[in-house]
Formats: structure tokens, C-alpha cells, sequence
DNA sequence: ACCCAGGATTGCA
DNA sequence: TGCAATCATGGG
């Protein structure tokens, strides 16, 4: 079922729905290829260059011929989940519900598996603005070159591109000591297999299956299951939701406690502690 | 000079 | 099983 009305022309597709927020959804930390222009935001997804923007319920997108890839951004904007149902099973009074009303327009975006495999990896013990920095040297170095006009940059390698790449090379992005995990994770030749066959697995399996992968631990773990393949019980406990659990024990915050999509009430969360809550 | 950042790994009890 | 030390890097 959709929770959105869709429609499109050359070059454009318009997505109508109420109380999504396109800022929130693409800055609130779940992905790192999405940058702010004046009232417009430039995304790289899915090897393209997308301009977005939003005016009260309409959100545009558009980019050549984006009019062929209507699907891809229903799914990648998870367009079909009833989000309303989310908000609805928060408990009254507690912090999450206060996160909940200031980012109820944030959606868990549908992003591509290695990419947010790689990015996650990155994301270990590294602040947002540092690991999108690493990510753009990553995408410059080893991705196709894009240009739309008016805007350039580069798409986010293959893995057949990045399985090219030494260790040396890796370790000249700054990336520390996680230079080995990313390098075992591109030298895999079966991780794109891999990648696509989890897609099926129980919650429980895929964890323990992603969890096996050099460089992903539990929120990392985490993350790619809530970003990367839409598992929104999933629940990524970061030192910015530790904090929030240590300031408010009365809430007892666990997946468990938050339910099947405690994931999402956790993004609300991580948003609202690092941007709203001040 | 320290502390922090969307932590993971390793070793040791 | 749980816990602490260790691991680069850059910004505040």
C-alpha cells in the first residue's frame, strides 16, 4: 500500500504526503551522500546526481529521465509504510515521544547495501562530518564521475571497483585503524552475493551473519540492518542514545521495550538529542 | 593538553 | 559471558 500520492513528468517526479519532512529524513544521520544548497538538496543515490526539495506536502525530485525511476524512490523514500501506525505505538510522556513529535517527518531510507555497509564501517568511532568527508575521497578515488549540468560529483564505487584498491591507497583517506575491515570487506569476492542473499534471512539470522563481517559489531550491525535492508526493529545504540538512556532510565529503552519498529523511534531519538534538543 | 565522535577487536578473567 | 585496554584521525 502506498501513503503517498506519486505523479510525474519529464524530469521530475512530485510525491505528495503529509508529514513527511525531506530535510529531516536525508540530515538526520542515516545516510551521507545528501547535501543542503539554499533550499534545495543534492543527493547521490543509486549512481545518480537527484535534486530535492519540498514546499508543504509536495516533495520534487528530479534529475534526466527520473521519470523510469519511479519504484526505485518509493522504495528508497519507503513510501509504503504507514508511519502514522509508528507514531502511534510511542508511549505518552516519555522522551521518545517528545522525539517522536519534533522528527515525526523523518523516514528510514531503503539505501543500497554496500554502500551502507562501507559507510557504517566508517562510522565506527568517527564523528558525521568526518566520515562524509571519507566517503567523498572514497567516491573521487574509485567512483564514475557525474555531472548534471550545473553540479558534478561522484558516484559510490562498485564493489568490483573497490576490490582494485590496496591497502596503502586506503590508509592515505585517513581512515585509521579501520583501514583493515574496509579492505577485507572489499577483497571479499562473494560480499555482494552475500549481501543480496541475506535479504531473506530472519532478523535474528542476518544479524549474526552481518555480525561475522570484519569491522561490524553491534551498531554497526545495526545500522545496515535498519538502513540497508529496512529491518526496523533494529535498534543502532550509539553514544548518542546511550546518553539519552542514561538521562531518562525511567523510559528503560531496549528494542524489546520500543517494539518492531524501534529502529525508527531511535532515529527520531538520535535526531532530536544531536539537532532539536537544545 | 584533553575530550569527543552513529565502536570493534582482542585478550583475559 | 562480561569487561577493559587498545586501536587512528581530526575538530573542539
Amino acid at each position: 500500500m502506498l501513503f503517498a500520492e506519486i505523479s510525474s513528468k519529464k524530469n521530475q517526479i512530485y510525491i505528495k504526503k503529509s508529514g513527511m519532512n525531506l530535510e529531516d529524513t536525508v540530515t538526520c544521520g542515516q545516510c551521507f551522500r545528501w547535501n543542503k544548497y539554499g533550499d534545495i538538496f543534492i543527493g547521490i543515490v543509486n549512481g545518480k546526481i537527484c535534486r530535492a526539495k519540498q514546499k508543504d506536502d509536495l516533495i520534487t525530485l528530479s534529475y534526466s529521465g527520473i521519470e523510469n525511476d519511479i519504484d526505485f524512490w518509493i522504495e528508497y523514500f519507503d513510501l509504503q509504510t504507514d508511519y502514522s501506525e509508528i507514531l502511534k505505538s510511542i508511549k505518552k510522556g516519555t522522551y521518545a515521544f517528545k522525539a517522536s513529535e519534533a522528527c515525526s517527518g523523518i523516514h528510514i531510507l531503503k539505501q543500497d547495501k554496500w554502500e551502507t555497509l562501507i559507510s557504517f564501517i566508517i562510522s565506527a568511532n568517527n564523528n558525521i562530518t568526518r566520515i562524509k568527508k571519507i566517503i567523498e575521497m572514497i567516491c573521487e578515488r574509485w567512483g564514475n564521475f557525474l555531472h548534471d549540468g550545473e553540479y558534478s560529483s561522484f558516484s559510490f564505487p562498485s564493489w568490483s571497483a573497490l576490490s582494485q584498491v590496496s591497502l596503502e591507497e586506503l590508509s592515505s583517506l585517513h581512515v585509521g585503524y579501520r583501514d583493515v575491515y574496509l579492505y577485507s570487506v572489499m577483497h571479499d569476492e562473494n560480499m555482494m552475493f552475500k549481501l543480496n542473499s541475506f535479504e531473506i534471512l530472519s532478523n535474528d539470522n542476518l544479524k549474526k551473519e552481518l555480525l561475522r563481517i570484519k569491522g561490524v559489531g553491534p551498531k554497526v550491525c545495526a545500522c545496515v540492518m535498519l538502513f540497508g535492508y529496512s529491518r526496523y526493529a533494529a535498534f543502532p545504540e550509539d553514544v548518542w542514545i546511550k546518553r539519552v538512556e542514561s538521562e531518562h532510565p525511567e523510559d528503560n529503552y531496549s528494542s524489546a521495550s520500543l517494539g518492531k519498529y524501534a529502529g525508527v523511534i531511535q532515529q527520531y531519538m538520535f535526531h532530536y538529542s544531536r539537532n532539536k534538543c537544545k
